[in-house]
RNA sequence: GGCCCGUUGGUCAAGAGGUUAAGACACGGCCCUUUCACGGCUGUAACAUGGGUUCGAUUCCCGUACGGGUCACCA
């Protein structure tokens, strides 16, 4: 059989060269997880930083494991964390297509190839799952191996099943390298003769990735650190088609805990239920970035950082060799100063939707978010905090005691009898009039702040603890309103 | 079990053969203050372990322990 050599010529001729290029190879399982998020960051940045191109492509050639609208969670999260990439099945390109299973026959050719060059043999042996768990293991001397290879194809054409596999040289070792692990040396006694093209003819995911990487011409593979030692076969199949191997880039995973990944399993969240649960997405990739990688140089101190500033300064020599416990706290943080960090025309307008969770009557949303920027770590936070602008909560005349404030339900009711005329005469109703009005009042009762402001802001509110103090809960609250509940305290304190 | 990889405070981590071993989160204290926050200051806390090499190792080498990965016609 002649191999059509022109074919393989073309496909040649269709790799971009010269410039970094990197891919994200996602299954469409259905889930961003956080680890998955990061390789994708990851990935993405050592494109950017290296003006390179970044590529999608999906990894979908288990069709038992489908799930649909799967593609659709991978494009809509990438879209929102902007890792745009620049070649992919729903924008093409030049080494099109860019999706697993319409690239099928591309490699049963590439696998006969291979075995016209020497690097693998035709296997007809029944798979046996008995010899599974021996103990040791040792390489099966498959029969197969040493079958001239006229007589293999006279056994293929005649319709005999037979599947493709490796063929690992029997003696010495094999050395790869990895941008973060540095050199890695396994014996090639070590090494298993891997299935390449299955009975059915699909290829299996180690072959697809080696075609694929190369005929899109990628220049960096990153990946799970669980890929690391399967790499060195990865090396053999590169050398034996005579191809150029590319950087890899082995990433250890993100932990749950100290032994265990994180996964959905363990009910850990994804991308989307770290978004649902109202954290940021800026605040998830500055995080996620800095979970596994650390900035040099003059960044070194820095940890807030924008994508767009990654993209710039990312380097890759940054990522760690061992694996990182994801700590929520951590990412509270993040987003936290995120938050903070808004506008607060920007923070109000993420806000609002929470707000309106529980408060529904006519007040100024634009000063309750004020009160909250510097207060929630989750925009989730928010409803809670701020129920008790539409109803009064229930409270207990207790809560109207405060060593600090040096308040107790007497003082309290002195309190609110004097403030309540001077508010009811207030010639403006806006904070610098409140502030004021409940200053000089203080003073003039020759009492500290606290001890009118608690009772104001207990009565106005009914909680203990408020976003915002007296004066802001007042204004809010509007001057009706506000009364109404000051003098419902005093009632309470009758 | 074989092979591969990893191990700096509770967590993320910087770091270099000689340092008071950074910084951040969390935690404690103080200040500010109209509650709570924000902010500011401050404190507790780490080089897994045993051997080498060296004038000197947490840093280099070897072993041990612990943890992880892998050993599919799954990806």
């Amino acid at each position: 059989m002649a191999v059509d050599m022109t074919y393989f010529a073309q496909m040649e001729e269709k790799i971009p060269r010269g410039k970094v290029r990197t891919r994200f190879a996602p299954s469409p399982t259905g889930y961003m997880h956080v680890g998955n998020l990061r390789t994708a960051l990851y990935t993405w940045l050592i494109a950017r930083a290296n003006n390179g191109t970044f590529i999608l492509r999906i990894e979908d050639t288990d069709q038992g494991r489908l799930v649909e609208g799967a593609v659709d969670v991978i494009y809509r999260t990438m879209a929102e964390c902007g890792l745009t990439h620049d070649e992919g099945p729903d924008v093409g390109g030049p080494v099109a297509p860019y999706i697993q299973s319409e690239r099928r026959d591309t490699y049963g050719k590439y696998a006969e190839l291979l075995v016209e060059k020497g690097g693998a043999y035709y296997c007809f042996c029944e798979k046996s799952e008995s010899e599974e768990d021996s103990g040791d293991f040792q390489r099966a001397a498959d029969p197969c191996r040493d079958l001239p290879l006229e007589e293999a194809k006279a056994r293929v054409a005649a319709g005999e099943p037979y599947v493709i596999r490796q063929r690992i040289p029997a003696e010495g070792s094999t050395t790869f390298h990895d941008a973060i692990f540095g050199d890695i040396t396994v014996e090639n006694s070590t090494l298993d003769d891997q299935v390449l093209l299955k009975r059915d003819g699909l290829p299996t995911y180690n072959f697809a990735n080696v075609i694929d990487d190369h005929l899109m011409g990628i220049t960096h593979v990153v990946r799970g650190s669980e890929y690391l030692s399967s790499a060195p076969k990865y090396n053999l199949l590169y050398e034996a088609f005579g191809w150029e191997v590319p950087t890899y880039v082995h990433c250890s995973p993100v932990m749950r805990d100290a032994q265990n990944k994180m996964s959905k399993r363990h009910g850990d969240p994804s991308y989307e239920d770290l978004k649902a649960r109202g954290y940021l997405t800026e605040a998830i990739l500055n995080y996620v970035t800095l979970l596994g990688w650390s900035p040099r140089g003059e960044y070194a101190e820095q940890e807030i950082f924008s994508l767009e500033e990654l993209s710039r300064i990312f380097d890759m020599t940054g990522i760690s060799k061992s694996p990182a416990i994801f700590d929520i706290a951590k990412l509270d943080h993040f987003n936290a100063v995120y938050l903070r960090a808004m506008t607060p025309e920007a923070f109000a307008e993420v806000a609002a939707p929470y707000i309106r969770e529980s408060v529904k009557g006519d007040y100024d949303i634009a000063a309750i978010a004020a009160l909250l920027q510097a207060r929630c770590e989750h925009l989730t936070d928010i409803p809670e905090k701020v129920d008790f602008f539409d109803t009064l909560p229930e409270y207990d005349i207790d809560l109207f005691t405060n060593k600090k404030s040096k308040t107790n339900p007497e003082v309290c009711r002195t309190m609110l009898e004097k403030a309540i005329p001077m508010l009811e005469n207030l010639p403006q109703w806006d904070n610098e009039s409140i502030h004021n009005g409940l200053i000089d009042l203080a003073a003039a009762l020759e009492v500290k702040n606290a001890t009118l402001m608690w009772p104001v802001r207990i009565a106005a509110a009914g909680k203990a603890v408020t976003p915002g103090g007296a004066v802001e809960i007042c204004h809010i609250l509007g001057r009706d309103e506000c009364l109404r509940r000051l003098r419902a305290g005093l009632e309470k304190l009758n």
